[in-house]
This record gives C-alpha cells, structure tokens and sequence, in this order.
DNA sequence: GTGAAAGCGCTAACAT
DNA sequence: ATGTTAGCGCTTTCAC
C-alpha cells in the first residue's frame, strides 16, 4: 500500500489499481503524523511577523502561503510585536510544535536570540529587513536605494529642504533608509535633511510633522520611514488644513495602502513583496534540504518608486522649479489616478 | 523520562531533577512529531479566508492566533479567493497535512462541499458567515441587526432615500445585510431602498454608484455591503466631485479601515473581530476534546454602529431635516476624529 | 514485483 | 516511585 500512495516506481499495473480500489472503498487516508514521524519533518513552516494587521505583513503573508502551498508546506503565522519577550515564547512555541523552518519577518533586531533558540542557522530565514549579523540567510529590498529613489525624487521637484521620520535605531529597515537618504542629500549642495525619531507608527508621524511646523523653517516634503508613519504624518496635515502636496508634499515606504491608492495616493516605494514572498520560501526550503552548500543564502531586491498625489504636481512654494523634471526616471512609476478632491 | 517532560505527578523530587540535569546537557527536546502520532492530533488548526490582504482578515487571523497561542495550538492560514476549487484544493492539502480542525471564513457558500471533505462536522467551525445548512458550528455577527442600525443611523439623519450595493447572491453575509436593509425601511413610510449588484470588489462599488449618478433621481446615502466596496463607492464620487457627506453620505460595515479613520472616517458597522476569533477557536478546541454533546455551537455576536464623517453632519440637500437625533442610539459609537480637509 | 519486518520517538498500560 | 513494553502508522530495507 505504501508504494502505491507513494507513486513508487516498482509497482505492477494490476496490483496498484486494485490497491486503488481498496483505497476507495475504505476512504483510506495516509496519516501524515506518521509519515512526518518516519521523515523528521513536519512540512510546516512559521512566519514570524511583528503584527499581521500593520503594513505590508498581509501581502507577505500572502504571497508566501502560495508559494509555500507549491512546496507543499503549511505556513503558521505568528505575530511578535516586535517584543523579544514574545518572539522567544513564540519561537519556542513553534518549535515545540515541530515546525521545519522560518521566515522572520518582523522588524527588529533580535536575529541572536532567535537563531539561538532554533539553534540550526539553517533553518532560519530572514525576510523584510537584513540581520545586522553576518552569514544569516536573507531577502529583503535595497533600503538604501529605495530611500535613494524617494529622495531624488523630492528633489528633482524642486524640494531643498525634506524632512524624514525615522524608526526605531534598532531597526535596520529604518537605519538603510535614513542612510540612503542622507546620502543623496549630501551629494546635491543647497539641500537640508531633517531627521525626526519614531517608532513605525503613526503617532510617531504626527508628532515628527507637528513639532517641525511649529518650528522656525519646516521643510516642504516629508518622508515616512513606512506607510503607516505616512498615515500619521498626513493626518496631522489635515488637521492643520495644510495642503498636500501644493504646501507640503509626503511620501512612505512599502506601498502598504495600494488599495486605496485612489483615496488616498500616496506615493511610496514599493517593496517587491511578492517576490520577496516567493523567494523566501523558495530558499528556505533547498536550506531545508541541504541543497545549498553551506553558503549563505543573501537576496536583495530592487524596490520600485510608485509616484502618487501626495508628492505629485509642483514645486514647493518656497524653492523656484528649478530642474523640475517630473516622472520617468529608469525605476520609476508613475500611478496618477485621479485630481483629488473631498472623500 | 516521558513522565518528567509531561510534569505527571508520580515522580520523585530527586529523580525529577535527575532528569531534567541530563536534558539540559543533551540539549534534548521531546519530539513533537512521534507525541503527535500517539496522541492522534497534531494541535494544528487551517484559518480558511478569502484573501488575506482584504477586509479584516488580518485582525481575525490575529485574534485565531492569539487565542490558539493559549490553547497550545498552530495556526495555517490559506487563501480561497472565495473559488470553489481553490477552496477544494486548500482543504484537501490541510487534511493531508494533519490539520485537527477548521475555522473557515471565507465569504462564500461553500459549506456543503467542505464538510464532505473533512468528512467530521465537528472538526469545521465557520466563522464570518452563517453557513446556510443547518447544524453547523459558526460564530458570526447579526448581520440584520448591523444593517438594521446603520439603515437607521441614515434615517435619523433624515435620508429618505437610500442605496445599499450589495455582494453575491450566494454570501449571507449580504442577503442578511440586504435584508436588515430593507426591513427597515419597509417600517418607515416613505422612504425608499435601492439595491444595486455586487460582488465585494471597490469597482462594484464604483459602478454602483456611476450608474445611480446618472439617473434621474439619486440616493442621498450609499450603504456598501463592506468597507472595500465602500472605498470604490467613495472613489467614484471623489472622481465625480460629489461632496461627503455634504451631497451624500456613505456607509460600509467590518470597519476594515479603523487604523485609517482620521484620513477617510468611513462609517461602518464593526463586527467585534476579537471576540470572533476567540471564540471561533474557543469552541472549536472544545469541539476537537469532544465536550459538547453533540449540540451544533452556534453564537452570534452583536454589531457596533461607528459614526465617523461620512454620514456625519447636516441633513441631505433634497429632503428637510427632520427629526434628526443623531448619534447616542443605544448601540452607537460616535467616533469623530477632526473636520476633514485635504490629503 | 511483492511480502515481511525493523524501526522513527514518543505515550500509556502494566509490572515490579 | 520506577522500569519495561506494546503499539501509534508510516517508510525503508531485506527476503523472497
């Protein structure tokens, strides 16, 4: 019967088809426990996420269940809150369950902790942000780049003086950004970057945008170091009755809120969730079957400039358009729906 | 050893420590695969949904996981798209991985031919939507109830005539909602109830609205059979230059987009998610311990009627404001964030 | 090509 | 209180 459930090569037409038939007859279904107990695996995998309901989780999640059915894994999703505390439960949790491997994709850094638990560097990999430990398996988007985009594309507007909302310091996803974008002012004289603290939420947002207009020279765009600090930033404009983007332009990271880019338009870099997703199965499981020779496994992803309306139309006020030239740069997109109006 | 790991309570102090000495050196863990072939379950349970990136899947697969996280339970979750053999496929592929039970909350009637599948009725619990077969296990909101509050929340305005665009046929969840809808209004004269077609997507909701715009005589509120359908409705008439709620209100239920309600506060009914997923898991781990005699476990949960900005404020232009008393109904939240201006 | 048997690493029941 | 043993339902190896 084995052989036949199993497809073995070295059965007889007959018997197998009369096997078959037993099979139907009874409802006969091979216990996977079993098997998984022969093989020593469960053909699960755990995603660790900092919160499913936040960001672009969901289209990871996504993304990664798919490829992952191909694979013929299951996928158990787990939320950390980016709390060590509950990462080491849930890892431990997951363990004690007999997952195979995971796919930590919460944002901060607690790639030691985590690998120690598991203990096998193998069966671990990073997505969403690069550890800050060496030879760790990862996919993740060039922050950096994407943070270059995003910039350049402010000041191809116009904008000399942006300011940027930033993450926690632990976080990398957050430190590749700023990085990126202090760069790329510093390559282009007359310009002035602000960076404000935060927290990856949007709170945070509000808070960095509202002390910098109650300053003496707020700056007229403002990057978010992700979608949902955008959302806190937008909000505390609104409030004010500050336009976007004729007073103040805005743009994000993660392309979160794409659905509701007709609401809402705000630009962003889009990571390539779907690919990452993808690939981080994919890899995961040839590491799962040693077929990756001990090397680390090291992805980066081109992220995609998505220009909506929060940035989209004219230079700020205060700077002349000077070389304003809008759009089609080599990675760029451009999403423009509709001219806004009232929701 | 076995009895150690298990705290089981005929073990001497000395010896127990003994034990749990040579563990910690071996670094052994129990293995979870050969406890899960004797004990017959794998403490593993299938989230089915639609699609994770939509609605509120993600705050209920974040409550399921938080609960099962208590009852020492995994969670899978699967996409269906809301496909028939997608759906098949999933569940298959769950049961031959050794799932011990289902919570399915994907929108779709499709409870006959899941149940054949899992063969056990007690190991499917249905979450979301009243599965229209009699026996089954669910937990969902009083949809009639939902619509019932929010059809009455636009007549206290004084909206005499309102459209609801409504989802496929074959989802409860919509023909429950349509039909609190219009219950409601067959109680009150004069008014009159418009239900357009739909399928759950933004764009129904979008040529919903387009074709009622361009009738001769058009609702003054819009009630969306959900909040995605609702982004399309407000899309459409942000495109049209219609003013919300000024020229026309709109409303939508599940309050999918609370985290982003000071930028478009949508009105909505919220189902309580958390209570949803808790118990949806609740109930299925007793019904996989065989504690409930055989009854099929049904609850139902109350709405929450959550007024943001687009219904609040003044009367519709056509019809005289009239006994307009808003806000403060027994079941209401009133959730007004700020004057709304411009993104 | 097919049948038989030895585990996989636990738990539970039974001796001691 | 502790040691021993018979499975759980597969896969794999070895005889036939």
């Amino acid at each position: 019967v084995s052989r036949v459930v199993r497809d073995a090569a070295d059965v007889n037409q007959t018997t197998r088809e009369r096997v078959q038939q037993a099979i139907q007859e009874l409802g006969y279904r091979a216990s996977p426990i079993a098997r998984a107990l022969v093989r020593g695996q469960t053909r699960t995998l755990g995603l660790l996420v900092s919160d499913i309901t936040n960001a672009f989780y969901p289209q990871l999640a996504r993304a990664v269940e798919r490829q992952a059915a191909l694979d013929d894994y299951l996928v158990a999703i787990c939320g950390t809150d980016d709390s060590r505390q509950l990462t080491q439960r849930q890892v431990q949790r997951l363990l004690d369950q007999g997952v195979d491997g995971f796919i930590h994709a919460s944002t901060v850094g607690d790639e030691e902790q985590v690998l120690a638990i598991v203990g096998n560097p193998d069966r671990v990999l990073f997505a969403n942000r690069r550890p800050a430990r060496p030879g760790c398996h990862y996919v993740v988007s060039d922050n950096v780049l994407a943070a270059r985009l995003l910039t350049r594309h402010l000041m191809d507007l116009g904008h000399r003086r942006i300011g940027f909302i930033a993450g926690p310091g632990y976080a990398t996803n957050s430190t590749e950004r700023v990085r990126g974008f202090q760069e790329t002012l510093r390559a282009m004289p007359e310009t002035t970057g602000l960076v404000a603290p935060g927290d990856f939420s949007p709170e945070s947002g509000s808070r960095g945008v509202a002390d910098w207009l109650d300053s003496a020279d707020p700056p007229t765009a403002i990057i978010a170091v992700n979608d949902s600090v955008a959302v806190g930033v937008l909000e505390e404009l609104d409030r004010r009755g500050v336009r976007v983007p004729a007073d103040i332009a805005v743009a994000g990271f993660d392309d979160a809120l794409a659905t509701l880019s007709g609401l809402i338009g705000l630009t962003t870099v889009s990571q390539e969730v779907n690919t990452m997703g993808r690939r981080a199965v994919e890899i995961l499981v040839s590491l799962l079957r040693h077929e990756s020779a001990g090397l680390p496994q090291q992805e980066v992803l081109a992220p995609r400039l998505v220009v909506r309306r929060t940035t989209a139309g004219a230079a700020p006020p205060s700077a002349p358009a000077m070389g304003v030239h809008r759009g089609a740069s080599p990675n760029s997109v451009i999403d423009h729906d509709s001219p806004r109006r009232n929701p």
